[in-house]
Order: C-alpha cells, then structure tokens, then sequence
RNA sequence: GGCCCGUUCGUCUAGUGGACUAGGACGCCGGCCUUUCAAGCCGGAGAUCACGGGUUCGAAUCCCGUACGGGCUACCA
C-alpha cells in the first residue's frame, strides 16, 4: 500500500431496539483503526425496516456510543460531505441505482408473492435440492400484477477478496440465487442499502462482525454490476456470544444492552478494555489498557477468529482495577449520579474505605444506603445491650473522625473481654441494618454523630 | 439440506514443526492480614491442545476426514 487513499471506516447499526453489546465492540475495532490511520469513522443509521425501526432507539445508540467515548466524525447529527447518513432519507439513491440496475439488464421486477416463494422453497426442501430462486419473473414475468420488489440478477462466478482477519476470502457464487434488492415498500434491503452506502460514501475498510462475512459475495457482486469501487479490504470481526455459547441476542442475554453498564455503574474505559479483549490479544501479557495503548497494539492480524463468550467476572475484575485506579476527585465525580441522596462532602469522606470495596459504581449505594434509610432496631440479648451502651459511653466523648472513634472503640472492646467481632457485629446491626459494611469506624464516622448514637441508644 | 467460519484449562487467551514437564489472566481452592465485606500478599488445583488418520527423526502447530459449535442461505439487519 504505497500510495493509498484517505482511510474511511463506518458502523452502520439498525435502531430496531436497545444499542447493542456488538455495536459498541465493532464501533471500538472501526476507531481503533481510523484513529491508527488517520482515517475517518462514519456512524450510518440503517434504518431500512419500516416495521421495527424507531427514532427512539436511533437516540439510544447515540446515548451508549458517546457514554463509551467512541465518537464518530461524520453522522445523521454532526453531517458530513456525504449527507444524509440515516438510510432511510437516502431511498432516492438506492431507486437510482435499481432503476439502473434494471436498465442494464442486472436486475429485473420481481411479482411473486411471499407465499409463491415459500411454496418454492418448499419444493426445493421437499425434492433435497439446494434453494434458488426460479427466475421465473425474469424468464416469464406476469402482466396481470403491480406488487413487485427488484430482484438482484446475480451473474454468478467466484466472488474473491481480502480479508485482514481471515486472508483471502473465496466464494462460489453459482450457488447464490437472485436476491431482492428493493423490497415492495419501496425500501431497499440491507444487501442493498449497505454496498451502495460504503461505496458512494467512499469507505475503504469495512470492519464488522463474522455474521456478515457470507454476506460479503453478495454485496460485491451488487458493487460489480453498479461499478463501483470495491472496498480496499473487509475485516469480520469474532461474535460476541453469550455465557452459554449461544449467539448474545437481545432477548435472552441482558448483557446484550449497553445501557444496562452505564445504570450499574461500570466504567466506559474498563467495558472497552475488556471489549477490546474478547476476540483480540496483544501478543504480551499485557492486560489493561489506555485507550491510547489499544491504539498503539492494535492490529487486525491478532484477531481471534472463534467467538468469544462474554464473561461478567472478568469484567467485575476489570471494572475493580479501573476503580481502585481513580482519583478520589475523579471516583467522587463518577459516584455523585448514583447517590443522590449523599452530600458531596460525605462522599468524599466515604471514598478511602468504598474503593477497594466496589467492582461497579452501583455497590456504592449498599454500602452507604444506611446513610439515608433508618434500619429497623435490631432486638438484642441482655449482655449485648449491655456492651452497645457501652459504646455509646464510649463514643459520646468522641471527636467524630474515623480514627479517634476507632481507638475509642478498641478500649470498649478491651473493657467488655469479648472478641472485636462479638463486639462490633451488634454495632454493625444497629447502626447500619446490615451484615456487611465499611469498616465499623468508618460508617460511624459518615454518619452524623447524633444520628449514630440515637440508632445505638434505640437498640439498646 | 447447501455454502462459509471456527474448535488449547470452567472462561478470555499465549503458542505459526524441536526452547511445551502447554505459559498468562479471570474465576476456583488453601494460607496470611482482618471487626464484617473487600482489597493486598503468598501458595495450589485445573487443558491426554475436539476426535481419527496421515506427513515428519519430531505436530497443539502442516494435510485429509469426522464430530461439534456458530454464521449465511428472508421483501431482518
């Protein structure tokens, strides 16, 4: 590649519901490329299916990308030189290029009725025949119908190209058969829709996961037969799969939704981090990562090939390492939308013994709910109430700070002869309702000094 | 059914003919620390490299076949 031209790269998801996991890795591969290039990343919405596509949805898929940082340089919202970007204000241009295709002699009406076409495929199935259509539109097209879609007349042939995950790539496209183009409703399909796009908007990597990647004969042969420009290269990326192996669908996999991360509190950096390692190694044992460094390692020849299952532990690891690497500014600025009910100052407070404590943002709030939630009382045995009155003496002189009540409680402990755990459970329970909290001195001390002692005095 | 892609510890992976008694990470188990829970530190178990044939002095690595998984084969994208 000596002289080559200005790198374009694109993501073109469907807003047919929530943003997906896939979407947010194939947008993180297709900047990590562009960025490496010095390229340019489109977004493209592909919003062809009139049935399922909502302008909701298409808000959703702004709302993810940008939370993970993975900003695009030409779009429906920012233009560009090949406005539109949303597919379906660009129909003029697909009717363009069928009506074209139509006038070459490349594709041709087709009138059959999606019934006519299953009895086909029946056929096909019942005599253990491979599936194609029968032409019949072409060889002898009806004079009685007007419902027609534009059929594709595939010319058939070996279809090659390269691709920078797999080499070169070889299909047989005799064993394809015509395939619609422009659907009835006048929409065109996305084996339309999406060859037309990357060549008129001049992309020159298409970067985009293995589902597509028997897609790609047919897409070419449409590029072919119109004359455009083939892409320099494809890259199918590995599919993201499920715990059980299964392809990650949007139904049964929660994982599956973007927005889900964001609401528990997972950091935008750690999901791309460990993104970015589902499906692609760096060669060291390297395995956090700056974004910068992602682009400084990246390289389509490490990609893995085999899907790659989605693993919440090793992001729970993951999203730790990011916490505990925070400043405390920046943890104290990132837990702030999760707990609205705690002023900044406490939790600023709350922060030294919270963070090692956290894998997501969302732990934060059980950790200092007490804060805002009085627990119920806990009943308490004779010689236990005896020894939280104990603490109460003991903490009421106090000056309220995490160390000072901590040594004030090790005296009582010393006092009461009974183990810190016998001691400080009780404590525990009464001040916070829980079997799990900070360390004791700590959640005393985020907690007003009047408010602790009175849940103490009440148990007691 | 046809075509395509794939298959190394539970999971993500290293490995491109001899350095592999197959390495790392997550998880798991044990220990230390410890007021709970984490974090941290130390140690451990865990993969006959899907299976069967070849090629080779030698194969996880090359070839063929089989099995299994996934994708495409839609007027979904």
């Amino acid at each position: 590649m000596a002289v080559s031209e200005p790198v374009r790269v694109r993501i073109a998801p469907s807003p047919t519901g929530f943003a997906h996991l896939g979407t947010a890795s194939t947008a993180l591969y297709n900047i990590l490329f562009a960025r490496k290039q010095g390229g340019t990343f489109v977004l493209r919405i592909d919003d062809t299916d009139m049935e399922r596509n909502r302008p909701e949805y298409e808000a959703l898929i702004y709302e993810s990308l940008r939370w993970l940082g993975l900003d695009w340089d030409e779009g429906p919202d920012k233009g560009g030189p090949d406005a539109p970007y949303r597919q379906s204000e660009r129909v003029d241009l697909y009717r363009e290029d069928a009506a074209r295709l139509i006038k070459e002699g490349s594709a041709y009406r087709c009138y059959c009725t999606p019934e006519e076409l299953e009895a086909e495929r029946r056929q096909a199935q019942a005599d253990k025949r491979p599936y194609r259509y029968s032409r019949r539109c072409l060889l002898n097209p009806p004079d009685d119908r007007s419902v027609f879609a534009v059929r594709f007349k595939v010319p058939g042939g070996e279809v090659t190209f390269t691709d920078m995950v797999r080499g070169e790539m070889r299909f047989d496209a005799d064993l394809i058969g015509d395939f619609i183009i422009m659907k009835s409703d006048g929409f065109p399909t996305y084996q339309f829709a999406s060859p037309v796009d990357d060549a008129r908007m001049e992309i020159t990597h298409v970067i985009r996961g293995e589902e597509h990647l028997s897609n790609t004969p047919y897409q070419l042969m449409l590029v072919d037969a119109l004359g455009y420009k083939r892409p320099v290269a494809y890259a199918h990326m590995p599919l993201i799969l499920a715990k059980d192996g299964a392809k990650l669908s949007k139904r049964k996999h929660p994982e599956a939704n973007l927005a889900l991360f964001r609401e528990q509190g997972y950091l935008p950096e750690a999901l791309l981090n460990y993104l970015a390692l589902l499906g692609w190694n760096p060669g060291t044992e390297q395995e956090i990562f700056s974004f910068d460094q992602l682009l400084e390692a990246f390289s389509f020849e490490r990609v893995q090939r085999a899907g790659a299952r989605f693993d919440w532990e090793k992001l729970n690891w993951m999203d730790g390492e990011y916490i505990r690497n925070l400043s405390d500014d920046e943890l104290a600025t990132r837990l702030e939308p999760f707990l609205q009910n705690v002023d900044g100052e406490t939790i600023r407070r709350a922060i030294p013994p919270l963070r090692t404590r956290m894998f997501k943002l969302s732990q934060s709030v059980d950790y200092l709910e007490y804060l805002w939630t009085d627990p119920p009382p806990p009943s308490l045995d004779a010689e236990t109430a005896q020894r939280v009155r104990a603490a109460v003496d003991a903490l009421r002189p106090t000056p309220w700070e995490p160390e000072p009540i901590e040594s004030a409680l090790e005296k009582a402990v010393e006092t009461s002869g009974v183990s810190k755990g016998k001691f400080y459970n009780p404590l525990r329970d009464a001040l916070t309702g829980k079997k799990v909290s900070l360390p004791i001195h700590y959640a005393f001390a985020l907690l007003p000094k009047d408010k602790a002692l009175s849940r103490l005095e009440r148990a007691a």
